[in-house]
RNA sequence: GCCGGCUUAGCUCAGGGGUAGAGCAGCGGUUUUGUAAACCGUUGGUCGGGGGUUCAAUUCCCUCAGCCGGCACCA
């Protein structure tokens, strides 16, 4: 069989503006700007995973602290679980029947350990670990889950879709009285982190049951309504996807559009009534007998790996300075104001503010220019007014207007702006 | 995974059956500079891996891998 593709347009216009459009997406695909900004690299030897470099990293480690706060605010216990696991672990948490083509697998000793494809039989281990009464219930873990799944090689896309992600996942483990609030308090959770981070179109959906699945009609019922009610609690449109929800349970999901129309998803929130039971979780209720919990999938940004690129993608690389994996440079005029510069430096690093200084021997304008190309939000140029008069000049990216000001009051303003 | 294309210096890319070039970056100098590229000199490549054809392959053929576009997939 033989396919031919065609894309038509009604007028040149048309033609002109699409093609403008994907001139505007290379520009600012993140796979480029990894390369130009030096923020990580992808090579042949580990197909679909990821080397961050040291600003790359940077820009990891200002997502990670801000979602971790939201963690600590909202109740949620950060937790660790091994990486890998006896594959007998994937047997009875249901993965090695559904989904063991897409795992990977490693042996030693004359067993075989599946390298974790998700965080949760983890988070069912630990919550095993202990006896727990329903007075301690809704109980959250949370982890930056690094996860491994054998993608099909044709889906490997940048940082979008990788074979090797972290997650930043959490489990509740709750009963079924307390799905509902634990789901509007997540959905107004995940909107701020959006709106945090620059996103305002975000589109819901719920997946509903699929043809294979585990649980009875009943439950599905259950659990498909107290989404619906969950969501008209709070008072947001959504469609609703027959037959895509999880084989555990159906799921609300939160699609980001990033700059250039794609959709991604990003968040999810799902309801589970079939590992907790298969794992053995169980709890004691008010009458001393054994209670199964229900359990709750949650995620925001989803991939950490997938919303670092959308996030690249929607800035441009030029990130807010809160995000930025370098927030300002330190640029001397001359080489006499070399030391004042590194004073500079060290007062910004001293206040939180991801600073380097440039003491090259090179023209201000060309520092300037390359500082500007590699999206630094602030430059502080330093010559030898500033040395004598103890200030510094501030010029943000994107601007050509300059402020003066003692060093002092710099370095507090923006330390004020260096985080959320 | 499927169909098609691509793979040449750190990056962006020329070139082509007789063992390779540019710009930028890098390095060595000169220059001490006030808001988007100072000047001079110079290093650098098993032309993605393996095999084949040929007197000779980076170039042609086969194969593998990765990447790119699309499809399928996405717990």
């Amino acid at each position: 069989m033989q396919r031919i593709y065609g894309l038509a347009f009604a007028t040149e216009d048309e033609l002109k503006a699409h093609l403008h459009m994907l001139e505007e997406a290379e520009k600012r695909d993140h796979r480029r700007l990894g390369r130009q900004l030096d923020l990580f690299h992808q090579q042949e030897e580990a197909p679909g995973m990821v080397f961050w470099h040291p600003r790359g990293w940077a820009l990891w480690q200002a997502v990670e602290r801000y979602v971790r706060e939201v963690y600590r605010v909202s109740g949620y216990h950060e937790v660790r679980a091994p990486l890998i696991a006896d594959v007998s672990l994937w047997k009875k948490s249901g993965h090695w029947d559904n989904f063991r083509e897409n795992m990977f697998f490693t042996e030693s000793e004359k067993r075989t350990y599946a390298v974790k494809p998700m965080n949760c039989p983890g988070h069912v281990q630990i919550f095993n670990a202990g006896l727990h009464s329903y007075r301690d219930l809704p109980i959250r873990y949370a982890e930056f889950g690094s996860c491994h799944r054998n993608e099909p090689s044709g889906a490997l896309h940048g940082l979008m879709r990788v074979r090797a992600f972290t997650q930043d996942d959490g489990h509740i483990f709750c009963t079924e009285d307390q799905v509902q609030p634990e789901v509007t308090a997540f959905h107004a959770q995940a909107m701020d982190v959006y709106a945090a981070f620059g996103f305002t179109d975000v589109t819901l959906k719920i997946a509903l049951r699929p043809d294979k699945r585990v649980g009875s009609d009943a439950d599905w019922d259950r659990s498909e309504a107290v989404l619906r009610a969950a969501l008209k609690q709070v008072g947001v449109p959504w469609t609703e996807l027959p037959g895509e929800g999880a084989f555990y349970g159906p799921k609300i999901e939160y699609h980001l559009k990033d700059s250039i129309g794609r959709s991604w998803q990003c968040g999810t929130m799902q309801i589970d009534f079939s590992m907790p039971g298969r794992l053995g979780a169980e709890y004691v209720d008010e009458t001393s007998g054994r209670k199964v919990p229900v359990m709750l999938h949650r995620a925001i940004v989803g991939s950490m790996e997938r919303f670092i690129g959308i996030l690249l993608e929607n800035y441009s690389g030029a990130l807010p300075f809160w995000l930025a994996p370098v927030q300002v440079v330190v640029a001397p005029i001359v080489s006499d104001a070399d030391a004042y510069a590194g004073e500079v430096c060290a007062a910004l690093r001293g206040a939180g503010v991801r600073a380097e200084s440039d003491l090259r021997n090179e023209k201000i304008n060309y520092k300037i220019r390359e500082h500007s190309h590699q999206k630094i939000p602030v430059i502080a140029v330093v010559g030898r007014k500033e040395a004598e008069q103890r200030t510094v000049t501030l010029r943000r990216l994107g601007t050509e207007q300059q402020e003066t000001l003692p060093l002092a009051e710099g370095v507090a303003r923006l330390e004020a702006q260096s985080r959320l």
